[in-house]
DNA sequence: GGAACAATTAATGTATACATTAATTTAGCC
DNA sequence: GGCTAAATTAATGTATACATTAATTGTTCC
């Protein structure tokens, strides 16, 4: 009855919810069998939900079902990721270029405004994980702005992914000031309703995050996590 | 044992198979709903895999698990269509690009010159469901040479939803003459290595195509199937 | 007669039980 | 002693039973 009282959600939903933020963590790493038994008793349900989990995580790629081994917990290479990176760097630059065409008002642009003056922020007080949630909400306005529900939902899993590369790789780089230049301009491509100069100044970012992270992946023989 | 002896696939595999039959063929129609009991019935296995199957189909945007009121067939509308030819433009596009870079050999590049000859075999023949079926082979072609395998489940997940709306519109649209003609230019570029000749042919390739099929979907207000 | 509430129904969401099968270990034979 | 084969084990894949809950129908009261 109050707002709060959320409606509770399914067990398998629990299970998607926790298996993800465990394999972020690195709470379950990278490599790692687990038995879809004690996986259910670590989430207090049976293998039932657990098992309605692991198939969807299965198919995002995050993890395998292996018949008799259990579910492995993919490493994610650096071949890996610059597959991730080429379909992300595809889909977003298409969604910066559709929403530069929607003619979208400013109460619309205003979350990816607030998601750059975030980084902006934490970027001076050199706070990196605040840096990369607003870095996440950036990325997801720009779909979201773009209109294509399905981009959106593929975007999404891809960035599981880049969460755990970036996860391992956070501290290990220069402070992104690039990045915020960059996300500056798209938004101002966008509002100027500049298809063309969203996408590609998008796709040149992204193009570059990819190389920074793939290079200081395979320089570290980094496999996440 | 002998060759043909191919190892008993698991029934959510089958489930899986069957259900996409099912809704391309239109024996599942959409918009229609189904209990997860009746469809396992006529399956002749029980609720277990068919629910597995059908929260895969749900991801995959094919069906939607609404509680109480079994699985939907989703409907697919011109702007569905849009989306999803947007996403295989841009994911093919890229395909055919890095397929141009990869230094191919003849032998890999031989499964396509063979979707290319029975494009064209079809098309002199009138034979419009063989055509369709060599123009799925060249597609999938494409996303393999690419490379990408993680764009070639995309693609192959955006692709069933294509079918869907090709089963409609086959009859009614002119002679896909033209696609044959792009799609000999494509492999061309490929095997020349001029990635970005490959991707701006398939790029028009495309968009074209979804203007044609959009058009068609519009004039006749047909949702799938 | 209509509206509200209660009881029943029916379908999912979840747990559990069972069957199948790959792996491992042990026993027997050479 | 080593290798092969059988038996056991253990994990998934599947079926089934059960609990939960939304919808529907019937009943009662105004």
């Amino acid at each position: 009855m109050n707002p709060s009282d959320t409606k509770p959600l399914s067990n398998t939903q629990r299970a998607l919810q926790e298996l993800r933020r465990m394999i972020f963590t690195g709470e379950l790493s990278a490599g790692s069998d687990h038995l879809e038994t004690e996986l259910a008793d670590q989430l207090g349900m049976s293998r039932t939900p657990v098992r309605e989990a692991a198939l969807i995580l299965d198919r995002q790629g995050l993890v395998a079902l292996r018949p008799r081994k259990g579910v492995r917990i993919l490493p994610v290479s650096p071949e890996d990721m610059s597959e991730v990176y080429d379909i992300l760097t595809e889909l977003e630059s298409l969604a910066a270029c559709d929403a530069a065409h929607r003619d979208l008002t400013e109460t619309d642009l205003a979350p990816m405004g607030d998601a750059i003056d975030r980084m902006e922020d934490a970027l001076a007080h050199h706070a990196l994980e605040d840096w990369a949630l607003a870095d996440d909400q950036f990325h997801a306005e720009l779909v979201r702005l773009g209109g294509n529900r399905r981009a959106r939902m593929i975007v999404g899993m891809m960035s599981d992914q880049v969460r755990r590369a970036r996860a391992v790789t956070l501290y290990m780089r220069p402070l992104p000031t690039r990045s915020n230049r960059d996300q500056s301009d798209v938004l101002d491509a966008i509002r100027v309703g500049d298809g063309n100069r969203a996408a590609s100044i998008h796709r040149a970012h992204r193009q570059n995050a990819k190389q920074v992270i793939i290079d200081l992946l395979e320089q570290h023989r980094l496999r996440c996590i």
